[in-house]
DNA sequence: CTGAAAGCGCTTACAG
DNA sequence: CTGAAAGCGCTTACAG
């Protein structure tokens, strides 16, 4: 039975050295007015007691936790465990704590876990909202707590904040001109939910890469999706199989759906990319596994997160909060890939 | 430009009340000995103000932080997402924060977040060691400290803790017999790094198989690889197709390398499961994606995050230090899919 | 260069 | 049922 053992403290090294804790505390953390000797002498005797400084302590006297939190809609996501692994690369660069909680979509939850942050003074929280959240009242609190915010993927509309999104409208619109390009005459789109302000700029890019060529436009064209699975991507496929004049080019608001296509069209007899060529969005492990390899756009779910972390440890160490809210913008990239490589 | 406010303490409500804190403390601590009517003047008054209890300054002077450390080579490894996943359902309802450290397989950074964990007065910690960590000094602080640890996957081989792990001997050499008993007479696997002992365990249960049902035992049809990566299942698939007799079934270390021999096999005209009958390891989403998809074990992530957290908290509660070290196996499941569906 | 003192915001054993 | 008091382990403004 091991019992706990009681930590040795500050106040423990200066009655072992004879010093004052103030002038321990000051050695310690490398304070100019310490002579050399001193701090190499409590150095020292905190190596030899095995001294571990409680930061709980300091971080309740200095009014500093050192930590972020995260909120995901769910972690187990590859897009989200990018993005967490980015936060996590710079925060722990910088000295910051990550910790993370999942809203799992649920916009209850997303509120729960706001109030619990609220009390666990972290210094800053980063966010992709849950994706019935249509109403941000419960992120003003933090506003008056001085708590910066730094939302990405799915941000709030009309709401004065940080935010770190790309720019979906373009990103489309580079991937359908890039069937128009192909040779595609009649080019068919999986949209994703019209309620996510994301997939609707995709839906707006596609369209207006299809005007700006003069293609026919034909509404029929364009499947809308609830969740964007790979089930939905099937249904998609066979009803654009059974279409009188089939799709030659197929841009898809995400790779689950452009696999569930491919594999489709194939098992149907169709040649990708000779008969349809595919493009997909988001750069999953799988377009890269897929035959024939997925062209998609490169979403920089990592590089993401990297500038969330960045942008909100900014925020914090602007002590006098004259900074002013901030959406980034991240350049996507197209990567060319068989699914798309006619002529 | 915003100021930070201070917030209301227990001290404000105090006096707005004409209460002394222990009063408050205890009232909204929901203490028996507080009258009812009393802790509705409080909770009023409480809401009123918009106070948020200062969960530092409580968990500095209980000396419980309520929050449990994290360990994982890379968060953006879907096993690893999965098992944080895990970890954070249910650490959340048990009222634990989830803080978490990305060791990127090195050992120095491993030791680095070790010591960040030590003072950062976590009361448990879950790690999935670095793969190049022999040596468990490092952790041997966390005892004296009387704070828990639970491993799991990559666990400590000859150290007295506690560890979540997967059957890996059973699991492959149900595979392996799985693969028998569909006809299959020569048996390749496409081995892990042989100095982790979840693959040495796998290869073990492999032979087994083979042993029992006494087909004859080739030691070319074995290939270990070293990091099980797609590139090197093709690598490893070349090979096979270059025998003077192809194997007939063959048993992957993982799902990656499984593709890859799907993949490449393909190509080269074979036809799967008749030719050869393909078996992965880990039930990687892009299992239910391949043409055919693949028949794989599946190698519970997400369970193992929540026993992970389930038993870290028992032993965190476990106040007396009374719990013996436990090794947890979870059971896992041969999900069988068309790659092995021969007959 | 070092120390004494106050205090961060709570909780809790003790007293009544 | 409520309160006064001590204290968790640090940090820092003030003094010397």
């Amino acid at each position: 039975m091991v019992m706990k053992q009681s930590r040795t403290t500050l106040k423990d090294l200066a009655e072992d050295l004879n010093l004052s804790p103030s002038t321990i505390s000051r050695a310690l953390a490398n304070h100019p007015a310490i002579s050399d000797a001193t701090k190499k002498k409590v150095q020292k005797k905190a190596e030899e007691l095995g001294f571990i400084p409680n930061s709980i302590a300091s971080s309740f006297r200095k009014k500093k936790s050192q930590s972020i939190g995260v909120i995901v809609p769910r972690i187990d996501i590859h897009f989200h465990s990018l993005v967490i692994s980015g936060i996590e690369e710079f925060a722990y660069k910088t000295g910051y704590n990550v910790t993370i909680f999942q809203s799992k979509d649920s916009t209850t939850r997303e509120k729960e876990i706001v109030k619990l942050l609220q009390n666990k003074m972290v210094e800053g929280v980063i966010i992709c909202l849950a994706i019935e959240t249509y109403d941000y009242d419960h992120f003003k609190k933090f506003k008056k707590l001085g708590v910066p915010l730094v939302f990405y993927d799915r941000v709030p509309s009309n709401y004065d904040t940080n935010k770190i999104v790309i720019n979906d409208f373009e990103s489309a619109f580079k991937a359908t001109e890039h069937l128009i390009k192909r040779g595609c005459k009649r080019i068919a789109h999986i949209a994703g939910n019209q309620s996510t302000p994301i997939f609707k700029e995709r839906l707006e890019g596609y369209k207006s890469a299809i005007r700006k060529h003069n293609l026919s436009f034909d509404e029929k064209l364009i499947i809308p999706c609830k969740s964007l699975s790979y089930e939905e991507g099937v249904q998609c496929a066979e009803s654009f199989l059974k279409f009188s004049s089939i799709p030659d080019g197929i841009f898809c608001a995400n790779d689950y759906t452009a696999v569930s296509v491919i594999q489709v069209f194939r098992k149907a007899g169709m040649r990708i990319p000779e008969d349809t060529a595919v493009v997909g969005f988001s750069n999953y492990p799988i377009s890269r596994v897929i035959e024939p390899h997925l062209t998609t756009i490169n979403d920089r779910a990592f590089q993401m997160g990297v500038e969330a972390s960045k942008l909100l440890i900014r925020l914090i160490e602007d002590e006098k909060r004259t900074l002013k809210s901030e959406t980034i913008s991240l350049e996507t990239e197209l990567i060319v890939r068989e699914s798309s490589m006619k002529d």
